[in-house]
DNA sequence: GACCAATGTGTACGGTGTACACCTGATTCG
DNA sequence: CGAATCAGGTGTACACCGTACACATTGGTC
């Protein structure tokens, strides 16, 4: 029995140790700080030690993006649609707030973790509980994203697996029965991404038209910014009277 | 005489082709390939002559925002101000979307740069002439920058100077003419800095309450929502109709 | 022609992510 | 019990990064 002179014995490392180190540690020091090396010293570690529990640095952003999304509240149950979305945005901001880093790392990751599809897939859940039309949804999420994520661009442009590892091709089968599971874990994104295609009757069929998407956000806002300047809304007064500035 | 080769004279190096460089380079082959080292070499030179003309990366990056931002079209004249906002906004992304490292950059830029600070003075301006008060304006420009830029957060925050290098002590009567000038060149811009800062009796003088553009924007799009829904709002009658979404 | 500031060069340093070969210790099996 | 296995931790090495600093070369001015 070799003897190691360390009081108490290591505790062995995994990958959830490492992704929470990382997020307390980006907390402290900031994020362009935060290096595996810098990390793997943390630990008490060798750099390359981090290596058997994360592919390389990018999947460790991504997974402090999972560890973030994961601190974000579930829907609040038996609230009308808009007080639920807003209850869940502002959970999702305050998040992002307790992170400063949060915001610059969410929207520079590209890849779909399961976290944030399974967020995803809720918070569209919940318009369409609140009677919107899946088309409708559609173009709201695009224009709400911007708002918490920076996901706005890429979400519904194809249907393809969240980070499975594009080994090579794709038996084309499998792909079916992928799109199964997915459908039977994300079924309000698959309803979506699905509508989208076939939603015809119109000639062309319009994957997911990135310039229309921006002009209805933008033309949203523009109406709503109408709305109050002809109502003579001023912030003392929204202040007062709290709630949707639509007073 | 020292005899070179190179059958033409080089072409002096300057702050202006190391910019148009970068842009174009980073257009080519990513923005995270994007090094002085190779910046260089496509310049025909060594790394260090770079830092002639450029004071390190940073700076690079903050010129090459500069040049985007001049890419944006000015206001379109004899227009009312929504449709002014609007082509302009749409011109800003055209600029965006012509490099597509844009969109990451300029939300990664925190120093505002002259131009910069001259679109969003114009911009303002817009608002202004459109007959919002300066404090509708104010919360307008907050709720509509994420849509084309990402410095929502801290744009009004502080007053202080753009880029001026913070050396050392400023003598406070230095100050008072630095504010001047800035009157002078962002006249909207500071309307509505100053605006925040004393527009009281309310009680305690909010500098400028992040939570509550948050919301404001929110609940905007919120309202939004409700309304589209409550009218049926379809994406076919939308494209159909043109226009803006509240038909 | 001599001077001088501006511009370009060369070398070097400390940092990064990570490939690859190796060691080690706990677990499993004959 | 001893040997085998193998996931987890180590050490070394490489290519690349931004950039400090001392130096060489220029083009323009008197």
């Amino acid at each position: 029995m070799t003897v190691h002179l360390d009081v108490e014995r290591r505790v062995r490392l995994n990958r959830d140790r490492v992704l929470r180190a990382a997020v307390s540690l980006a907390d402290e020091i900031g994020i362009e700080a935060l290096s595996m090396r810098r990390l793997a010293q943390e630990l008490d570690v060798v750099p390359m030690a981090l290596y058997k529990h994360v592919q390389n640095k990018e999947e460790l952003l991504d997974g402090m993006v999972e560890m973030i999304v994961g601190e974000i509240d579930p829907p609040v149950r038996d609230a009308d649609w808009k007080s639920a979305v807003r209850q869940r945005v502002l959970s999702a901001r305050r998040a992002l707030q307790r992170h400063p880093w949060a915001r610059q790392v969410v929207e520079s990751r590209t890849t779909k973790t399961p976290a944030v599809l399974d967020y995803m897939d809720s918070f569209t859940g919940m318009f369409l509980a609140g009677g919107f039309s899946v088309d409708l949804t559609h173009h709201v999420m695009h224009a709400i994203g911007g708002r918490m994520w920076g996901f706005t661009q890429e979400l519904f442009d194809d249907t393809a697996s969240p980070q499975a590892e594009p080994s090579a091709e794709v038996p084309a089968e499998v792909r079916a029965a992928m799109l199964e599971q997915m459908a039977a874990r994300y079924p309000n994104i698959v309803a979506i991404a699905t509508s989208m295609d076939h939603d015809d009757d119109s000639v062309v069929s319009h994957g997911c038209d990135d310039q229309f998407e921006f002009e209805f956000a933008l033309d949203l806002l523009l109406d709503g910014f109408e709305r109050l300047r002809d109502q003579g809304w001023t912030s003392r007064a929204a202040r007062r009277g709290g709630g949707s500035p639509a007073a």
